[in-house]
DNA sequence: CCCGATTCCTGTAGGC
DNA sequence: TGCCTACAGGAATCGG
Protein backbone atom coordinates (compact mmCIF):
# COMPACT_ATOMS: atom_id res chain seq x y z
CA UNK A 1 0.00 0.00 0.00
CA UNK A 2 1.74 2.68 -1.38
CA UNK A 3 2.49 5.59 1.39
CA UNK A 4 5.37 8.15 1.32
CA UNK A 5 8.12 6.10 0.63
CA UNK A 6 6.31 3.95 -1.67
CA UNK A 7 5.50 7.53 -3.62
CA UNK A 8 9.24 8.25 -3.63
CA UNK A 9 10.36 5.37 -4.90
CA UNK A 10 8.19 4.96 -7.44
CA UNK A 11 8.79 9.10 -8.31
CA UNK A 12 12.78 8.28 -8.23
CA UNK A 13 12.23 5.69 -10.80
CA UNK A 14 9.81 7.18 -13.51
CA UNK A 15 12.68 10.54 -13.37
CA UNK A 16 14.86 9.09 -15.66
CA UNK A 17 12.39 8.52 -18.51
CA UNK A 18 10.31 11.03 -17.73
CA UNK A 19 11.28 13.97 -16.62
CA UNK A 20 12.93 15.96 -19.98
CA UNK A 21 10.80 13.97 -22.29
CA UNK A 22 7.88 15.27 -24.41
CA UNK A 23 4.90 12.84 -24.02
CA UNK A 24 4.50 11.88 -27.70
CA UNK A 25 1.37 9.92 -26.74
CA UNK A 26 -1.04 8.94 -24.14
CA UNK A 27 -3.26 5.23 -23.98
CA UNK A 28 -5.38 5.25 -21.64
CA UNK A 29 -7.33 1.52 -21.36
CA UNK A 30 -10.03 2.28 -18.31
CA UNK A 31 -11.17 5.68 -17.18
CA UNK A 32 -13.14 4.28 -14.67
CA UNK A 33 -10.44 5.15 -11.12
CA UNK A 34 -10.97 6.83 -8.20
CA UNK A 35 -12.54 9.55 -10.62
CA UNK A 36 -12.80 9.32 -13.94
CA UNK A 37 -10.19 10.40 -16.16
CA UNK A 38 -11.19 13.05 -18.34
CA UNK A 39 -11.96 12.66 -21.85
CA UNK A 40 -9.69 15.13 -23.31
CA UNK A 41 -6.69 13.93 -21.51
CA UNK A 42 -4.97 12.23 -24.75
CA UNK A 43 -5.25 15.53 -26.48
CA UNK A 44 -4.11 17.56 -23.78
CA UNK A 45 -1.06 16.34 -23.17
CA UNK A 46 -0.10 15.37 -26.54
CA UNK A 47 3.26 17.29 -26.97
CA UNK A 48 3.54 17.94 -23.88
CA UNK A 49 7.08 18.98 -22.16
CA UNK A 50 8.04 16.89 -18.50
CA UNK A 51 9.49 19.34 -16.60
CA UNK A 52 9.71 17.47 -13.66
CA UNK A 53 8.26 15.18 -11.33
CA UNK A 54 7.86 15.90 -7.63
CA UNK A 55 6.23 14.54 -4.59
CA UNK A 56 3.59 16.35 -2.38
CA UNK A 57 1.74 13.98 0.88
CA UNK A 58 0.78 11.06 -1.10
CA UNK A 59 0.24 12.27 -4.35
CA UNK A 60 3.10 12.31 -7.39
CA UNK A 61 3.12 15.63 -8.98
CA UNK A 62 4.19 15.80 -12.28
CA UNK A 63 5.31 19.66 -13.88
CA UNK A 64 4.42 20.32 -17.80
CA UNK A 65 5.65 22.75 -19.28
CA UNK A 66 2.66 24.90 -18.35
CA UNK A 67 -0.12 23.15 -15.28
CA UNK A 68 1.18 19.30 -14.92
CA UNK A 69 -0.66 16.43 -13.52
CA UNK A 70 -1.96 14.96 -9.93
CA UNK A 71 -1.43 11.04 -9.49
CA UNK A 72 -2.39 9.00 -6.90
CA UNK A 73 -1.54 5.48 -6.29
CA UNK A 74 -4.70 4.83 -4.19
CA UNK A 75 -3.93 1.22 -2.50
CA UNK A 76 -2.59 -0.39 -5.75
CA UNK A 77 -1.50 1.49 -7.89
CA UNK A 78 2.22 0.91 -9.29
CA UNK A 79 4.28 2.36 -12.28
CA UNK A 80 6.73 0.35 -14.73
CA UNK A 81 8.66 1.09 -17.63
CA UNK A 82 8.59 -0.99 -20.42
CA UNK A 83 9.32 -1.29 -24.12
CA UNK A 84 6.71 -0.03 -26.52
CA UNK A 85 6.58 -4.38 -27.62
CA UNK A 86 5.06 -4.62 -24.05
CA UNK A 87 1.66 -6.13 -24.38
CA UNK A 88 -0.23 -4.46 -21.63
CA UNK A 89 -1.93 -6.76 -19.11
CA UNK A 90 -5.26 -6.97 -17.22
CA UNK A 91 -5.57 -3.72 -14.90
CA UNK A 92 -2.83 -1.93 -16.70
CA UNK A 93 -5.16 1.18 -17.29
CA UNK A 94 -2.88 3.70 -19.10
CA UNK A 95 0.30 4.70 -20.88
CA UNK A 96 2.56 7.92 -20.99
CA UNK A 97 4.71 7.05 -24.22
CA UNK A 98 7.84 9.37 -24.46
CA UNK A 99 9.22 10.77 -27.48
CA UNK A 100 11.97 8.55 -26.51
CA UNK A 101 9.53 5.48 -27.74
CA UNK A 102 9.28 4.56 -23.71
CA UNK A 103 6.06 3.66 -22.26
CA UNK A 104 5.62 4.57 -18.74
CA UNK A 105 2.56 2.20 -17.48
CA UNK A 106 0.06 1.99 -14.72
CA UNK A 107 -1.32 -0.72 -13.20
CA UNK A 108 -4.19 -0.44 -10.75
CA UNK A 109 -5.98 -3.03 -9.88
CA UNK A 110 -8.81 -1.93 -6.90
CA UNK A 111 -8.70 1.18 -9.20
CA UNK A 112 -8.44 3.40 -5.84
CA UNK A 113 -5.96 5.67 -7.81
CA UNK A 114 -6.37 9.34 -9.27
CA UNK A 115 -4.93 10.67 -12.75
CA UNK A 116 -5.87 14.91 -12.65
CA UNK A 117 -4.86 17.46 -15.09
CA UNK A 118 -4.61 20.60 -14.10
CA UNK A 119 -4.77 23.49 -16.46
CA UNK A 120 -2.75 25.69 -14.00
CA UNK A 121 -0.21 25.42 -11.42
CA UNK A 122 -1.16 21.88 -9.95
CA UNK A 123 0.41 22.80 -6.38
CA UNK A 124 -3.01 25.46 -6.71
CA UNK A 125 -5.49 21.83 -6.95
CA UNK A 126 -7.97 22.02 -4.67
CA UNK A 127 -7.21 18.50 -3.82
CA UNK A 128 -3.68 18.93 -2.79
CA UNK A 129 -5.45 22.40 -0.37
CA UNK A 130 -6.03 20.48 3.05
CA UNK A 131 -3.09 18.96 3.63
CA UNK A 132 -0.21 19.27 6.46
CA UNK A 133 3.18 19.69 7.17
CA UNK A 134 5.41 17.19 5.43
CA UNK A 135 7.23 14.51 7.88
CA UNK A 136 10.37 15.19 6.32
CA UNK A 137 10.37 19.37 6.50
CA UNK A 138 11.50 21.08 9.64
CA UNK A 139 8.60 22.19 10.36
CA UNK A 140 7.59 18.70 11.48
CA UNK A 141 8.62 18.41 15.49
CA UNK A 142 7.04 17.23 18.44
CA UNK A 143 6.21 20.80 19.36
CA UNK A 144 3.54 20.71 16.36
CA UNK A 145 2.39 17.18 17.49
CA UNK A 146 1.60 18.26 20.70
CA UNK A 147 0.05 21.64 19.60
CA UNK A 148 -2.32 20.01 17.20
CA UNK A 149 -3.62 17.14 19.54
CA UNK A 150 -4.45 19.30 22.49
CA UNK A 151 -7.81 19.73 21.39
CA UNK A 152 -8.61 16.42 19.45
CA UNK A 153 -9.97 13.08 21.04
CA UNK A 154 -9.25 10.87 19.03
CA UNK A 155 -6.40 7.90 18.77
CA UNK A 156 -2.67 8.80 18.40
CA UNK A 157 -2.98 6.12 15.66
CA UNK A 158 -5.49 8.14 13.49
CA UNK A 159 -4.30 11.64 14.34
CA UNK A 160 -0.91 10.62 12.99
CA UNK A 161 -2.81 9.07 10.03
CA UNK A 162 -4.92 12.70 9.86
CA UNK A 163 -3.36 13.80 6.45
CA UNK A 164 -4.74 17.57 7.20
CA UNK A 165 -1.81 16.91 10.49
CA UNK A 166 0.75 15.42 8.76
CA UNK A 167 1.01 13.45 5.17
CA UNK A 168 2.48 11.00 3.84
CA UNK A 169 1.87 8.32 7.02
CA UNK A 170 -0.19 5.46 6.40
CA UNK A 171 -1.20 2.68 8.12
CA UNK A 172 2.21 0.51 7.78
CA UNK A 173 4.38 3.23 8.96
CA UNK A 174 2.17 4.91 11.42
CA UNK A 175 2.00 1.13 13.53
CA UNK A 176 5.53 1.29 12.84
CA UNK A 177 6.51 4.54 14.18
CA UNK A 178 4.02 3.73 17.49
CA UNK A 179 6.32 1.15 18.51
CA UNK A 180 9.67 2.19 17.87
CA UNK A 181 8.18 5.33 20.43
CA UNK A 182 6.73 3.05 23.01
CA UNK A 183 3.07 4.51 22.21
CA UNK A 184 0.56 2.88 22.00
CA UNK A 185 -1.77 3.13 19.54
CA UNK A 186 -5.03 3.59 20.86
CA UNK A 187 -4.11 5.96 23.30
CA UNK A 188 -5.99 9.44 23.18
CA UNK A 189 -3.67 11.94 20.96
CA UNK A 190 -4.52 14.87 23.90
CA UNK A 191 -3.45 12.77 26.46
CA UNK A 192 0.55 12.05 25.20
CA UNK A 193 3.42 14.22 26.36
CA UNK A 194 5.72 16.81 24.46
CA UNK A 195 8.52 14.56 25.12
CA UNK A 196 6.76 11.81 23.92
CA UNK A 197 5.82 13.58 20.83
CA UNK A 198 9.13 14.40 20.37
CA UNK A 199 9.99 10.87 20.38
CA UNK A 200 7.58 10.06 17.90
CA UNK A 201 8.08 13.15 15.63
CA UNK A 202 11.86 11.59 15.60
CA UNK A 203 10.56 7.94 15.18
CA UNK A 204 8.44 8.86 11.79
CA UNK A 205 11.16 10.67 10.40
CA UNK A 206 13.07 7.66 10.76
CA UNK A 207 11.22 5.00 9.84
CA UNK A 208 10.03 6.49 6.39
CA UNK A 209 14.21 7.42 5.64
CA UNK A 210 14.92 4.00 6.62
CA UNK A 211 12.18 2.87 4.14
CA UNK A 212 12.95 4.97 1.18
CA UNK A 213 16.39 3.86 1.55
CA UNK A 214 15.53 0.41 0.81
CA UNK A 215 12.96 0.88 -1.86
CA UNK A 216 9.36 0.94 0.46
CA UNK A 217 7.58 -1.33 1.85
CA UNK A 218 6.54 -4.82 -0.64
CA UNK A 219 2.90 -5.76 1.08
CA UNK A 220 0.87 -7.85 -1.58
CA UNK A 221 0.45 -4.97 -4.28
CA UNK A 222 3.47 -2.30 -4.22
CA UNK A 223 6.13 -3.03 -6.64
CA UNK A 224 9.06 -1.11 -7.92
CA UNK A 225 9.30 0.67 -11.20
CA UNK A 226 11.56 -2.21 -12.22
CA UNK A 227 9.26 -5.00 -10.79
CA UNK A 228 11.49 -5.96 -8.18
CA UNK A 229 9.99 -5.26 -4.46
CA UNK A 230 10.73 -3.29 -2.37
CA UNK A 231 12.63 -4.70 1.17
CA UNK A 232 11.19 -2.50 4.11
CA UNK A 233 9.06 -5.60 5.06
CA UNK A 234 12.33 -7.28 6.16
CA UNK A 235 12.42 -4.08 8.32
CA UNK A 236 8.85 -4.07 9.86
CA UNK A 237 8.58 -4.72 13.70
CA UNK A 238 4.89 -5.12 14.15
CA UNK A 239 3.15 -4.58 11.03
CA UNK A 240 1.53 -8.17 9.70
CA UNK A 241 2.87 -9.98 12.54
CA UNK A 242 0.14 -10.87 14.83
CA UNK A 243 0.45 -13.42 17.15
CA UNK A 244 4.85 -13.27 16.87
CA UNK A 245 6.93 -12.52 19.30
CA UNK A 246 8.37 -8.70 20.09
CA UNK A 247 11.81 -8.17 18.65
CA UNK A 248 12.29 -5.87 22.04
CA UNK A 249 10.57 -8.34 24.89
CA UNK A 250 9.06 -11.28 23.17
CA UNK A 251 5.32 -10.78 24.17
CA UNK A 252 3.43 -11.63 21.04
CA UNK A 253 2.35 -8.99 18.95
CA UNK A 254 -0.98 -7.92 19.21
CA UNK A 255 -3.37 -6.91 16.50
CA UNK A 256 -6.69 -4.51 17.13
CA UNK A 257 -8.95 -2.56 14.81
CA UNK A 258 -8.37 1.07 15.54
CA UNK A 259 -10.42 3.68 13.34
CA UNK A 260 -11.62 1.36 10.66
CA UNK A 261 -7.91 -0.05 10.43
CA UNK A 262 -6.19 -3.32 11.72
CA UNK A 263 -3.24 -2.01 13.73
CA UNK A 264 -0.64 -3.59 15.08
CA UNK A 265 1.16 -3.32 18.44
CA UNK A 266 3.37 -4.48 21.42
CA UNK A 267 1.01 -4.30 24.88
CA UNK A 268 3.96 -4.75 26.85
CA UNK A 269 6.37 -2.62 24.88
CA UNK A 270 4.07 -0.12 24.20
CA UNK A 271 1.57 2.41 26.52
C1' DC B 1 -16.49 21.32 13.62
C1' DC B 2 -15.21 16.77 14.83
C1' DC B 3 -15.00 12.01 14.40
C1' DG B 4 -16.60 7.32 13.51
C1' DA B 5 -18.74 4.64 9.87
C1' DT B 6 -19.38 3.67 5.13
C1' DT B 7 -18.08 3.43 0.43
C1' DC B 8 -15.42 2.52 -3.70
C1' DC B 9 -12.67 -1.99 -5.81
C1' DT B 10 -10.57 -6.81 -6.73
C1' DG B 11 -7.05 -10.28 -5.49
C1' DT B 12 -5.97 -13.35 -1.96
C1' DA B 13 -6.44 -16.35 1.90
C1' DG B 14 -8.87 -19.32 4.79
C1' DG B 15 -12.75 -22.35 5.96
C1' DC B 16 -15.72 -26.04 4.79
C1' DT C 1 -10.90 -29.06 -5.84
C1' DG C 2 -14.04 -25.49 -5.68
C1' DC C 3 -17.01 -22.28 -3.76
C1' DC C 4 -17.93 -18.74 -0.58
C1' DT C 5 -16.78 -15.13 2.59
C1' DA C 6 -13.82 -12.02 4.95
C1' DC C 7 -10.26 -8.99 4.57
C1' DA C 8 -6.85 -5.64 2.87
C1' DG C 9 -6.94 0.07 3.07
C1' DG C 10 -6.45 5.73 1.02
C1' DA C 11 -9.44 9.05 1.29
C1' DA C 12 -13.90 11.14 0.10
C1' DT C 13 -18.29 11.43 1.89
C1' DC C 14 -22.01 10.86 5.06
C1' DG C 15 -24.33 11.15 9.40
C1' DG C 16 -24.66 11.77 14.36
Amino acid sequence: MPELPEVTTTINGIRPYFQGAVIAGVAIRERRLRWPIRADLEQRLQGRKVIDIQRRAKYIVVILDRGGLLIHLGMTGSFRVVTSQSMPERHDHFDFITDAGVVIRYRDPRRFGSLIYCEEDPYQHERLSKFGVEPLEPDFTGTYLYQMSRTRKLAVKAFIMDQSVVVGVGNIYASESLFKAGIHPRRKCARISMSRYNNLAGEIQNVLTNSINVGGTTIQDFVRIDGRPGYFEQQLSVYGRSGEPCHHCGHAITTRVIAQRSSFFCPQCQT
